[in-house]
DNA sequence: GCATCAAATTGATAGATATCAATATGAGTA
DNA sequence: TACTCATATTGATATCTATCAATTTGATGC
């Protein structure tokens, strides 16, 4: 639980997960979020990089590119978790 | 946005949080709180600080003894912006 | 004022992390 | 195979942070 807010817990990566939940159909090409952000596409690799090992963004190779959308259910088990009280370090 | 997950985004703190969240009366003092989660005194008062400084706990002075309770409100803040797609960094 | 106890602050240190330049990987294409 | 381009990884560095020992602050009671 922790390291899932934490991979949140971080302006770049807080406005990747905002941009790629914002797309109009739902999924962002990673050649886009170095500009995007302001960031070295290095960077940016690492930051999705985390978001992805946190279950937040989902990842698909198509051709050369790469493509992330979001998994609501995480999102939401983040929420659930926060708002029902059953903050547990330990999950 | 950004501030107030890095301050829930910790092991020490999630427990802080969890504990004081679960206590019958919605308070504890912060005398408990270092034995409770296995740190030193000046730790959990670093922790404390940070946590209280995001929103998320309310400090009361009572005699020698600080006590702690949730914020609800600001737990909610969060919860919402992450499932209404919200999240915006600069928030 | 003085002693006592709870909590905060300071100082120091070890470990984590964000960042970018340089390089490597890997998929498409000729 | 060789070339190109998108992405990932490596290496290095600077900043941040969690932690505790030592000290200070602040409130209570004598």
């Amino acid at each position: 639980m922790a390291a899932v807010l934490k991979a949140l817990a971080d302006p770049v990566r807080l406005r990747l997960v905002s941009i790629i939940g914002q797309a109009l159909d739902g999924e962002v090409c990673a050649c886009d979020l170095p500009e995007a952000v302001g960031k070295s596409q290095p960077t940016v690799s690492h930051h999705l990089r985390q978001l992805v090992a946190a279950g937040i963004l989902d990842r698909e190779q198509r051709g050369k590119w790469a493509w992330f959308r979001l998994r609501p259910d995480q999102l939401e088990r983040i929420c659930s978790a926060i708002s029902l009280g059953q903050i547990t370090p330990t999950a």
